[in-house]
DNA sequence: TCGAACATATGGTAATGGCA
DNA sequence: TGCCATTACCATATGTTCGA
């Protein structure tokens, strides 16, 4: 009720203020004459505001504060907001700021805007007037002040001293200016316009200076409570901002850990020229953040983020679509309709137009043609089409909006197009556009800056297998095992030689390889009728035999039969293949609920990875982003991810998952994103066993490869034919696949016939535990 | 009876590759 | 490097079957 009346006489005396705009007529009968009027209704009020104290408060507050426009703003707005639960409902309040503020302007800008920040943003509750004049736990004044403290000397002398790009120092400035520039900037007060706000900026960022972003934040622009109780104890042992940073945890830790990370930035600047063959490690160090870098643990921000009510699933998930809204960007290309259209919905982020001058690494622009998009009837069998002409409006659109111009016969330094070409044999889709490659004559490319590079990728034969059910076993060398990559780049890109990261040689050599596909109940998966949506366009007819593409003209009946008769084994019908529907024959059609893989023929991660890693990626376009996963590592490694989806459904898609891997990765100790705070503790310990468990996996798994290998030995020299015949191996393998979790095999030994991957193992067990469970 | 949803055949276009 | 037969891709046409 107080402070109802105290906000009307001082809304009366602005009021009057602004219409008279005469500081002089105030004081006289003005506000007399407007008390007069207003206070017909209550006589008690009118006695009250009349007081000549009051009166008198009115006026020094106004003289003092409102008569500045960008404080008279801040605390109009918070009337219009909240009305009477506007934290400057008093005028009392605001006299006892200007004295708290030595009426000094720009720190009671600084005050009136932290409290109106908190205040919107549901941090901020008591804010009464005992709380402002006395000091104590809740004191939140002298807080904000000290942060001020703390911003300005971190955007200065701190800046100053530090050799950090001075790209990113103006930008720093730039954003943390003011709690305005904050808010527009970085982040807004509704969570909601996050999204219309680029922060990609910060993807091109070096470690340092994202720390220090991050610093900056926490320490002086925070809208949650997590280190106030620092600065309180900083306020009262006397100490000034910068001493408070210097030597308080958490600051004292964020700043040796930025000083720490500057100085093997430029170690790594200075190192760059000795990365030769052999040393992977430090070279992935530059790229890709360690893991132990992770922010030092913090249990006091635990603590008082319980004591202060606040969940910590909802702070997860906060913290979460932070990092993503700063390395992940979506666009869909369906409903934009031309080149120029995707490339004006591409240019609004800053990810798209990096500089790749300014980069520790290469901007790849990643394709892969087994996620291009799907052939509409049996898709698990038939290669992906590639629609040119979509495909050139996406290069384009990527031309127009890196570079202004539409044509790729010249690239910039640091840019590297990488294609995975999905098994097919006309390899000149691409090359068209950059007049450089597989399929463009000698003749044609003379000139080119731009070179070509052909990479043989390998996978494991059991994986193959394991996807190919159809095809015969008999038919000479059709089961592929081998896919061909293109990269492309201008001849002054840097490529260092380094070893795979997931795989035998370095980069300079033309293969790599082994990797194992994912057995395809293993893959992603969402329902057929999501499916179609997701695809939108890029499900297209595929002309072709559905057989296996090998030209031996027997059909697929006859290889089944065959198959079925030789071996027994490798069948449709025991091989768990996910349903493809097969017209209106023997079967039904499909029901939109039923599940298949989101990407029949999508790659496994680690292909990806070492990829990225033989190119020395710092940030990624990527084409055909699939079902995510590609994206989800980006993101948690701190890499920069432009991904140019099919249609809104993709994007969302794609959105959940890599929304569900960096949720993961916060509480995964061995995770680049790793925040001990943010932790699910369940889920820290099972990510912790679950990592345990994989080493004694490996371990058991190479002992008993190498159990069967000398088992084999033994059969081959007994003379005994043991390849063909195998209906035993359904009893058989331990069902110990990495990934699918799939424990519930016999535990029996590994067999001496044929020996069949424990991916393929775990599938075979699974297909029978549902057999069981539903016959 | 017709449309939906699939399978399958076909032919145009462009790339490939052998050869001179 | 140019010619030309062959091959690959894939849009389109046609066929098949079910259920409303």
């Amino acid at each position: 009720m107080i402070s109802a009346w105290l906000r009307r006489v001082r809304k009366e005396v602005y009021t009057g203020a602004l219409s008279a705009d005469d500081v002089a007529a105030l004081y006289g009968k003005n506000l007399i004459q407007v008390n007069r009027r207003s206070g017909g209704g209550n006589s008690q009020d009118d006695k009250d505001r009349t007081k000549p104290g009051t009166i008198k408060a009115c006026i020094q507050v106004y003289e003092r504060m409102l008569t500045h426009e960008p404080l008279r703003r801040i605390v109009l707005n918070a009337e219009q907001d909240f009305l009477d639960s506007s934290p400057f409902a008093g005028v009392y309040k605001l006299q006892e700021m200007c004295r708290l503020c030595k009426d000094n302007v720009s720190k009671l800008e600084w005050l009136l805007g932290a409290t109106y920040h908190r205040f919107r943003a549901g941090t901020l509750h008591d804010f009464s007037m005992r709380n402002l004049a006395t000091a104590g736990t809740k004191q939140h004044a002298l807080v904000f002040l000290k942060q001020r403290e703390m911003k300005l000397w971190l955007l200065g002398p701190f800046l100053d001293s530090r050799n950090l790009v001075s790209e990113c120092k103006s930008k720093l400035r730039e954003v943390f200016a003011s709690r305005d520039s904050f808010t527009k900037l970085l982040r807004p007060v509704e969570e909601e316009e996050q999204e219309n706000i680029d922060v990609s900026w910060q993807a091109t960022w070096p470690k340092s200076a994202l720390l220090t972003l991050e610093l900056l934040e926490t320490s002086a622009f925070s809208v949650d409570a997590t280190d106030e109780g620092t600065v309180r104890l900083g306020i009262k042992n006397g100490k000034s901002g910068q001493e408070l940073l210097e030597e308080y945890s958490p600051f004292k830790e964020k700043i040796q850990e930025i000083d720490a990370c500057l100085k093997e930035e430029l170690k790594a600047i200075n190192d760059a020229a000795k990365s030769q063959a052999g040393d992977a490690e430090p070279d992935q160090a530059q790229n890709i953040p360690n893991p132990s870098g992770a922010a030092p643990s913090r249990t006091s921000d635990l603590d008082e983020a319980m004591a202060e009510g606040m969940d910590l699933e909802s702070k997860r998930l906060a913290y979460a679509r932070r990092i993503m809204s700063s390395y992940l960007v979506l666009e869909s290309e369906e409903d934009k309709k031309t080149a120029g259209g995707l490339a004006s919905a591409l240019k609004k982020h800053k990810l798209v137009q990096v500089e790749t001058a300014s980069m520790s690494g290469n901007l790849i622009i990643v394709m892969d043609v087994n996620g291009w998009g799907e052939a509409i009837t049996a898709p698990h069998i038939r290669r992906p089409p590639i629609q040119q002409t979509i495909l050139n409006k996406v290069f384009e659109a990527i031309g127009l909006a890196r570079r202004g111009s539409s044509g790729w016969k010249t690239m910039a330094p640091g840019e590297i197009v990488i294609c995975l070409i999905g098994g097919r044999t006309n390899n000149s889709f691409l090359s068209k556009l950059f007049g450089v490659g597989p399929g463009v004559g000698r003749s044609k490319s003379r000139g080119s800056n731009i070179m070509w590079r052909e990479i043989t990728t390998t996978f494991t034969p059991e994986s193959v297998q394991a996807r190919r059910v159809r095809t015969s076993r008999k038919a000479l060398a059709s089961l592929k095992c081998s896919q061909k990559m293109f990269w492309w780049f201008d001849a002054g890109t840097d490529i260092p030689v380094k070893s795979h990261k997931h795989c035998q040689g370095t980069n300079a050599f033309d293969l790599m390889g082994p990797f194992t596909l994912e057995p395809w109940k293993s893959l992603p998966s969402i329902p057929y009728g999501d499916k179609k949506l997701l695809w939108g366009k890029r499900r297209a007819a595929v002309g072709g035999k559905t057989t296996t593409g090998e030209t031996d003209d027997e059909g697929a009946a006859y290889d089944k039969d065959e198959i079925a008769e030789e071996t027994g084994a490798v069948d449709e019908e025991e091989i768990e293949l996910p349903d493809v529907g097969s017209g209106r024959g023997s079967h039904k059609t499909l029901a939109p609920t039923v599940l298949q893989p989101a990407v029949y023929h999508e790659m496994p991660v680690t292909l990806w990875e070492s990829a990225m890693h033989a190119t020395s990626a710092a940030h990624i376009i990527d084409v055909t982003p699939g079902s995510g996963r590609l994206a989800a590592w980006a993101v948690c490694n701190r890499l920069g991810y432009v991904g140019i989806a099919c249609t809104q459904h993709h994007m969302e898609y794609i959105e959940k998952t890599v929304m569900t891997e960096v949720l993961a990765a916060l509480s995964n100790p061995g995770s680049g994103l790793y925040a001990p705070t943010l932790a699910d503790k369940n889920i820290e310990q099972k990510a912790k066993e679950e990592t345990k468990r994989k080493e004694e996996e490996e371990k058991k798994k190479k002992a008993e490869a190498a159990a069967a290998a000398k088992k084999r030995k033994e059969n081959e020299n007994q003379g005994g034919q043991t390849e063909t015949k195998k209906p035993k191996k359904k009893d058989e393998g331990s069902a110990a696949a990495a990934g699918t979790g799939t424990g519930t095999g016999a535990g029996g030994s590994q067999g001496g016939a044929g020996g069949l991957s424990p991916a393929l193992q775990a599938m075979l067990e699974k297909a029978k535990n549902k057999d069981t469970a539903s016959g």
